[in-house]
DNA sequence: CGATCCTTTGATATGCGTCAAGCATTGTGG
DNA sequence: CCACAATGCTTGACGCATATCAAAGGATCG
């Protein structure tokens, strides 16, 4: 599914049908806090990413955002919604790589590649802002600090990538599926989402269980296996923990990879000219 | 193991017991080669890359080059000799993420991260180039095209974390062998490295388990599966390939990933001043 | 030329997949 | 507002791919 590319004056706001947040007069500033949290952007900063041109449009459910094979032309911000990774085998089966948040940046990834060599989807209805791959390319090449900041938060995917390796090829299913739980816990709270005791998890249990390298019935008997256990407490597709400590065990979850508490100095100061 | 910093002037070439390359007058020579890969490089570029700052390691096998919690200061490139990348699990299950061949980069993923989430270890004795981490990220900050082709670098390095996670998630263990041979093999002919009609894996059995994810009497078990169906004709360490398609297939091993054919148009052209 | 590491093989166990069917929930159109 | 379709969840029975345990050969190297 090409979309057709919207490309306003720069930071012009075009409004859509869906609500977006309220602290969003500019959406791109989802965008510039999700960064900020990798390295630490100026005021000055903030502006040049909220200067970006871009394009809103609300996607449906199931919905491309990017596909496999095709050049990468705009770069998607999820503003709201859910959206997730994904590649075939050629006998069809799926591997879900990443699930995605609202205001993560969903195809950096591609940002200096040719050939998109995976699929995005959205999981739930959502909007989008795209902004043509060329404006975040002169941005890395114009902007330190910025240009930290985007590439701190690629590799900060990548580690990602790396920790769900661990998770497919070394752990059981019980504490594959508690550690998924706990990174997305995590990544909500720390992106400002989370809202109370408990989250919803915008999959459904075939999409968790290609994220996992299970098998649908075996995600089902795995989730009520942590919930006889005491570690999960399920209603409908919204999950709590009645003791972070116990999941976390369990799912031997430590939050390291996620580079939550190492922003990068200022790059400023790490320059060669020593 | 943290070794000592050597950081002799710039392009200077700091002669070690090891042999190297032929081609090598400078060793970082072989990461401009890497790197043209990526992204076309004028000679401005090479000499720029060549100009780094370094210093020469000899590393026995199963020394570290990096290790998990610790602070990326050096950024090693691997000269001669063969690398891995790997995760632990609590319970000590180790999953390897990657295998890497002389000219490869093997922190770069660490660039921009203040603590190192993964370990790297020597699988063999070889040669490392150590160039302070500040070095490159000047030179991303202020050289355009090599900034282009060392996050190309990047990008394409998590681009083989993504198939990974899809040979791990959904293939079976003789799909998923036959997958992995065709990528190293890919790889080494990429690079210039293959020599024949075989190559020698640099593994043991033990290793290739741990980075498919299977035990490693399986891996035995798998090895000869194959060698009985024809695919691979096996002397030793030494894998040849009797049929590329016959093996491509049965690994379901489609190159695109690796991103050989799409080297990115000078960034020159790319700037957002259209 | 013994010690160590690596590969190979057999026997047995098990975690997870597959198949099949029923149940619950949600949305939709009459 | 009800009926029914579509989608997602749950459960049981069974099979298989791969793990684990154990031990015997090779290879390699000081």
């Amino acid at each position: 599914m090409a979309f057709a590319v919207l490309r306003p004056a720069a930071g012009a706001l075009c409004r859509n049908d869906d609500a977006l947040p309220a602290s969003a007069g500019n959406p791109l500033g989802l965008l510039a806090a999700k960064l900020d949290l990798h390295a630490p952007l100026s005021d000055v900063d903030r502006r040049a990413i909220m200067g970006l041109p871009y394009g809103l449009r609300t996607l449906e459910a199931s919905d491309y955002v990017v596909r496999e094979g095709e050049p990468p032309v705009e770069c998607a911000i999820l503003i709201t919604g859910f959206a997730y990774r994904h590649k075939l085998t050629s006998g069809g089966r799926r591997q879900i790589i990443s699930l995605h948040i609202p205001g993560e940046p969903l195809d950096f990834q591609h940002l200096f590649l040719g050939v998109a060599d995976h699929n995005i989807q959205m999981v739930t209805r959502g909007v989008v802002a795209l902004v043509p791959r060329a404006a975040f390319r002169a941005l890395v090449h114009s902007n330190p600090p910025v240009a930290t900041a985007i590439i701190a938060s690629i590799l900060v995917e990548s580690s990602m990538f790396r920790e769900w390796l661990l998770n497919l090829g070394q752990r059981d299913a019980r504490s594959r599926m508690a550690h998924i739980l706990c990174e997305f816990a995590m990544r909500m709270q720390a992106n400002g989402l989370e809202i109370g005791d408990d989250y919803e998890l915008p999959i459904n249990q075939e999409q968790f269980g290609d994220a996992l390298g299970l098998s649908t019935v075996h995600v089902n008997r795995t989730l009520k296996l942590l919930e006889a256990d005491g570690l999960i407490v399920r209603t409908k597709r919204h999950i709590a923990f009645p003791s972070w400590d116990r999941i976390r065990r369990a799912g031997d979850f430590n939050d390291r990879y996620l580079h939550l508490r190492d922003r990068q100095p200022d790059p400023e100061q790490v320059g060669a000219r020593r």
